[in-house]
DNA sequence: TATTAAATAATAATTGTTATTATTTAAACC
DNA sequence: GGTTTAAATAATAACAATTATTATTTAATA
């Protein structure tokens, strides 16, 4: 899926490659920490602009967790549970809820819909441990 | 649904007051200038406190915009949809999904549940005649 | 090759939030 | 009722994530 309106530059080529390797959902820290072993002059301007710029062109899909950015390059239809405690965040998957999502969004009226988040919030079994 | 084991002070009354009547959902500063028109003395701190004590409690609910803190009421079951321009967030209902939601949200395991929040993110009628 | 625009690096500035501390308020106890 | 104690508040400092700015570099275009 490889868009021809994009130009790949290192710094975005590194970013996307990060992402893919990456389990779990980086913030723009540890994505800033994890190119640079490869690109060790770049920029964290630069990671902040590249992946808000991947997220606005579909490639990567960015989600918010306690008021900050973390980014996945998965963009199979999924939701997530996070830690209201630790802020652990996983993947959830429910086909069903995803298809009744997807079809509630396109019917909403005056309203361009660009995506369709489902965040389960709790505590992880971890610390509830605790 | 008042809570016997909650102190009432004026400040969190002024608070709860100020939510009940905002049509909307207002960032915290947003409350911090609403309240300050009854309690001209009131810190801000004291509005993060209580903000965030009351969500605790769960006498409101906080929903979070492009990582900022917004607050409301209105704790019927509910969704949103949020525009990825301008940032106006917008009440959606659809029963049927906030039913399908709660049920897969009971039966994750490994996760003691506290909210589920459905987002729809797009571009809103009047950003989009733009 | 010269021109132009886009992307990047470095860093300053801003914003939203949390932490700290002194003061005030109110409940609990005698 | 007056005293003790804890909770809540006000004021403000500190912090972290993000955005804005500007000079420089890179790459596309003519
Ligand atoms: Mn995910
Ligand atoms: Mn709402
Ligand atoms: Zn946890
Ligand atoms: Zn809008």
């Amino acid at each position: 899926m490889k868009h021809a309106d994009i130009k790949y530059t290192n710094q975005r080529v590194e970013i996307l490659d990060f992402l893919g390797d990456f389990q779990g959902h980086p913030t723009v820290e540890d994505v800033y920490e994890g190119v640079r072993q490869k690109l060790t002059r770049i920029s964290k301007a630069t990671v902040y602009n590249n992946l808000k710029f991947l997220a606005e062109k579909g490639l990567i899909k960015e989600v918010n967790v306690k008021g900050v950015s973390r980014f996945e390059s998965n963009l199979m239809p999924h939701h997530h549970t996070i830690c209201i405690k630790c802020g652990e965040i996983k993947d959830y998957e429910s086909e069903q809820l995803s298809d009744l999502t997807m079809e509630v969004a396109e019917n909403i009226d005056d309203f361009t819909i660009r995506s369709a988040d489902v965040n389960f919030l709790g505590v992880c079994k971890k610390c509830m441990e605790e």
